[in-house]
This record gives C-alpha cells, sequence and structure tokens, in this order.
DNA sequence: TTTCGCAACCAAACCGTTTTCAATTTTAGA
DNA sequence: TCTAAAATTGAAAACGGTTTGGTTGCGAAA
C-alpha cells in the first residue's frame, strides 16, 4: 500500500496524509485521528527508504563491531535494545575488518558519507582519539562510551574507572596488603589508563610505590588472567592481592591461585571489575568475588537514550555523564595473611 | 558530491555513469575504468537511500535479539561481520521488547514491512516455529539458524546437536557411568530437543532408562548450573557423570562438584558444549573440560554467507546444512569410580 | 551504396515519500 | 453582513539515484 493509493481511499491528499501521521499541527484532530485509524486498518505504512530519501534522517545509530569478541558487547547492545524497542530507530552492527589503522578511519569516514547512520557511538576511546577528530570534524552526531582526552568537544557516558580501582585497591591496602598486582585490560584505551591512575594513586597516597613486575595488561580472557596471576605469584617476592579487569580475568586468577594450592580470599585477595552478566555472577563464585561493579547493560540503555537526545538536537557539550561504581565486597578479600615463619 | 554533478564532470550522463559503477555491460572497458577512478579521486559515492528507494534493497540484513543477554550472541555476530566486511551489507539488529508472543509476530510482520531488510535471520527456532510461518507467507528470505519442523520449507544451518549429545552419552556410558544428568537449554527450542533426544538414544541404546530426576533445562547460566548440579548430586542416587549445555553452565557444574569435596574427572565426569569463545576455554578448565565443540563464529560468518546467497537468488530449498561437532576429550571425564565400599 | 547489427551512450520516467507554496474553507472581529 | 485572519487542505517540486527505451555512429554484410 502505497501513500497515493492510500490518500485516495480515505479521499484526501497526499500531502494530508503525511502530515497527519507525521504529527505536524496544520491538521485537523478530526482528520488526525481518522488517517490513524484508518492506517491501522489498512496497514499502510510509509516506506522508509523513501523517507530517509527525502528527510536525509536514517533512523538508525552505528554501532562498529571490532574482531575481538568481546563478551560486554551483547550486555550493552541488550541495553540498547531495551531503550529503542518503542523508538523507530534501529541498531545499525558495522563490521570492522581488521584493526587496521587507517582502515579504521576509512570505515568511519564511509560510514559518515554513506548516511545511513544518524550518530554513531564510539567505545573503547583512546586518549588521544582520531575517531572522535575525524566525526566532529564531519559533523556526525556521536556518543563516546568511555572518554577520550583528546581537545575536542564531544558527548560521552564513562563510569569511574579511576575512582573504582583506587577504592577497591585502598581497600585491598588497608587490609594489609603491600603487594598489589594489576591486571588491566588492553594498553591504549582510556579506561585501562584510568584504572592505571587509579591503581598508582591508591599506591602512592599510601607510599608505596608501584611495581612495573606486578602490572600487566591484555585481552579480557581467562587464560590472560590465568597467566598473568600464575607468573606474577611464581615471582620472588608475589604479591598478595589482584585487582583484575573482568569476570573472566579473574576466572584466571581464581584458576591460578588454586593451581598453586593457595587459596582466593585467605592466601590472596582479589578485586575484579564485574560488569554484572546474567550467565555469570560474581555472588556466585567461591569463594564469591569482590567486586567493583556496574552494569554495562544499564549503560547500554543510557547510551541509547543519550544518542537519541543528541539525534534531536542537544548539544554534546551538554552531555557528560560519569558513572559511580559500586566496591561490593565479598568473600575474595581479607587481611594480609603474616607470611609463614 | 551527487551523480548529476559527477557525471557533469566526467563529461558523461548520468546514465552511463550509474551503469559504470554497477558494472553494466553496455558501457565500454575505457569508460568504465575512467569513471572508477575519477569516483575514487573526486570522492563520489552513491547515497544509499536513493538507491535503496530505487532498487528496493535495503541492504541489510536482519536480527532479531532477544533480551536475554545470551553470551553466544556477540560471538555469532562477530562472525557475521566478519563475512560482510567485504559486502555492502549490514546487519540491523532488531530490538525484542517482550518474548510475549504476539508482540514477536507483530515484530516480525514489521520488519518485514518496513523493508528495512533483506533478509531475516531466525535464532533458536522452536519445532513448530511460527516465525518461519509467516516469514514464510509474506515472501521474505531467511536462513534459521538451527531447525525446524515446521512444514514450511526453510532455509537452515544447524548443529548436529542430536549427534553430538548422542556421542558424549555414549562416551560417558562406555567409560562405565550409568547415571547421567543431562542439564540442557531452555525447553522449547528445537536445539534443547535435539540434545535432549542426544542424550535418551544414547542410553536407551545401552538399556538405561533415562531418570527425569537426572534431567533439567534452563537458561545457560553459571548459576543454574550450579544449582542443577548440586540438587542433582544431593540426590540419594546421584549421577556419577554430567552432559551441559553450555560453558556457563559447566562453570556451574565445576562449582558444585567442588563445594561437595568431590572432585571433576575423578568422582564426577562431565562433558559440556562449547561454542569456542576467545575469552573462555575448554581447555584450560581445572581440569581441563571435555567438550562437544562447535564454532559459533564460524556459525556466524557461514550464516551470513548463506544469506547473501538467499539474497541474490538462491532457493532456500537447496540450503540445509548441516554441521557435524567435535567431541574433544580432556581430563573431565574419567572411568566411573566402584562405590567406595 | 544501402541496410543491418552492435557497441556505446543519453533523456526522461520513476521509486515513495516530504515539504514548499498556494488555494480553499472556517472562524472571528467589526 | 463583510472582511481579514486563521485553519485546513492540495498540487507539484524535490530527494538522488536506476532503468527503460531510445539515439547515434560505425563497420560488416548484402
Amino acid at each position: 500500500m502505497k501513500l497515493k493509493e492510500f490518500a485516495k481511499q480515505l479521499g484526501l491528499s497526499p500531502t494530508t496524509v503525511s502530515r497527519a501521521l507525521s504529527g505536524y499541527p496544520e491538521v485537523s484532530e478530526v482528520t488526525r485521528a481518522r488517517v490513524a485509524e484508518e492506517a491501522v486498518r489498512l496497514g499502510y505504512r510509509p516506506n522508509v527508504n523513501a523517507v530517509r530519501l527525502k528527510t536525509g534522517r536514517a533512523g538508525a545509530i552505528g554501532v562498529v563491531m571490532g574482531r575481538a569478541g568481546e563478551f560486554h558487547f551483547a550486555e550493552f547492545m541488550a541495553g540498547m535494545a531495551e531503550r529503542l524497542v518503542t523508538e523507530d530507530t534501529d541498531i545499525l552492527v558495522i563490521p570492522m575488518a581488521d584493526p587496521d589503522h587507517n582502515d579504521e578511519m576509512q570505515l568511519y569516514r564511509r560510514l559518515v558519507e554513506s548516511q545511513r547512520v544518524d550518530a554513531i557511538i564510539v567505545h573503547s576511546p583512546r586518549p588521544n582519539d582520531e575517531r572522535i577528530a575525524l566525526l566532529h570534524k564531519l559533523g556526525m552526531p556521536f556518543l563516546v562510551h568511555g572518554r577520550s582526552d583528546i581537545d575536542v568537544p564531544h558527548a560521552w557516558l564513562d563510569i569511574d574507572n579511576e575512582g573504582a580501582v583506587r577504592r577497591a585497591t585502598s581497600h585491598l591496602i588497608d587490609l594489609g596488603h603491600r603487594r598489589i598486582a594489576m591486571i588491566n585490560g588492553r594498553q591504549g584505551a582510556t579506561y585501562a589508563l584510568h584504572r592505571d591512575n587509579g591503581y598508582r594513586r591508591a599506591l602512592q597516597s599510601h607510599g608505596i610505590e608501584p611495581d612495573p613486575q606486578l602490572i600487566a595488561n591484555g585481552n579480557f580472557t581467562d587464560e590472560l588472567g590465568f597467566r598473568f596471576a600464575r607468573s606474577f605469584l611464581e615471582q620472588p617476592n608475589p604479591p598478595t592481592a589482584f585487582v583484575a579487569g573482568s569476570m573472566m580475568t579473574a576466572l584466571g586468577v581464581y584458576r591460578a591461585v588454586r593451581s598453586l594450592g593457595l587459596q582466593v580470599g585467605r592466601d590472596v585477595s582479589l578485586i575484579a571489575h564485574d560488569d554484572v552478566f546474567p550467565y555469570l555472577t560474581a555472588d556466585n563464585m567461591v569463594p564469591s568475588l569482590s567486586a567493583t561493579r556496574s552494569s554495562m547493560r544499564a549503560a547500554g540503555t543510557r547510551c541509547a537514550d543519550l544518542v537519541l537526545q543528541l539525534i534531536s538536537g542537544r548539544s554534546p557539550l551538554e552531555i557528560h555523564e560519569l558513572w559511580p561504581v559500586e566496591l561490593i565486597l565479598r568473600e575474595s578479600t581479607g587481611p594480609v595473611r603474616q607470611p609463614q615463619i
């Protein structure tokens, strides 16, 4: 059913019908109601592609997806979906070929030019992220999930990574730990930097010098969690506590600790960051995992919300949200054990 | 840069330019080369929305996303992305409000009518899945990831769930196990049914009567893995082996077994299904996990490929792929222990 | 030479909306 | 009652491409 045909059935012009459905004021309430009603009855729905061509709006939010299968991704998307379900906006997932730099910029450039999306969400920004500069230059609305230090105005939503890790680390220090290892995310992303800062500040404010031998960076995998933890624990002067970047990393740390005949929460303390997954909960781990917690799903929902505001004209300058992170103490943290004499 | 302008710069008509770029034969090679070259140089790219309006193609594949944050999802998408990155097709994620039945059908109907996608991928089909009937009726190309018994022709790609679980169960029986528990996925989906069949057939072909007390269904979460395993093991006549539906479930089972002072691989055997995640590998678990394995990512890639074929006209009737599943034996399986006398 | 076929190109119609500008009808004010 | 202003409605021009149905020019066949 096309507009023309539909309008004819109603005895109205396409103009009026279009306006009635789009909520323009210059159409009488009576007419509007009738049009809306008949549209449902006859099943008329405007052709999206025609609307998009004419209006220039794409009706979609772009999310560029890296190749690393990040488990956060699904949660974030589910959160976005939750918000967008009532909206007439969908999510366009754009595959990224290689993390090769040039390619990536090219991808964003094309995405913008192609006019397939009204806005873009940028993930895992770097301190000086060229994607941000590019999108700003091209005038494409975008929201950064995370933050960047770049000298370009941008809307962002981030969690307080630094504060979270600082508190986590401080807490471990308060428990008497002095050798605290840090298993961080991949180097380069701002959040990893912030977490590193939080870690260092906590140590330094207690007069402890960070030991580079106790700091590691890498993907959030069980495997790396294990490897790093294991190699740290096998050092001559092993750590008594760990701060870990993700639930998967935590799993690896648990394994490593166990594999050495030690016990998490007694011999080694651990605090990890928990993005709140329905399928793996910190509280259920044995011993239950002390965690800095912030819902990835909620972030997705809010990001979708903010992007919608961005699209409808709100200034990026007004959109800066820093979410506090909970620190939830459970059994994986405990006072440092006196070295056996 | 619009087509008209671009054509003028080249001293050609829009017609010829359009044809040159779209690879039509009635344009000389010389011209085609020149057009292609200049397009790059001047940065001309056809407006997607205009192309879509005119051709009726949407340039996107639809994936409906449930609210349950499934960790498989990201892997599957990453796989799709891998295939689509070279193509001019993207992935449209459509949020699903409630798993409420009517709503879901309504969603699919609208999705089709809106012409935002050229094809749809249907996940976790049920034996008699109305979505399939609907899409078939509406003439929308679609690929089912999984299978359905419904009496409607449909393209599908599935893994041999039944065979996988049958072999896994048989292997456990060969190891001497007789009380084998089954922690399956949510009731309703075909794959859960197939796995159940595989489980029952294996038992029955060895003359073992399935015990409903040892069969559970539910989401693939660590929590449910733990609960089910624990409650099974606390029964008067506990199982000596488990077949579990996912890696997360397996984590829960490990926990449950440990919590009772038992040991996986010695006191209790376990085989779980592994979708192959970069962040959690069966081989790294302690003891390493015996698993039926099939790459979710590879499935995503192939599904994308098949959908593209579907879009370009291949008959759904020809597209039926049943992937074999590997059975990889590691340390979590062992001979049944004689009951302590 | 004329005719035909073919390669290469082009003008204009069309895809299904939105929106500008203009026309018509109502309403309100005098 | 008349008129100006306000409230509705419509006709037609975009939006930026693709594609149909030609036209043109040239060499080969008749």
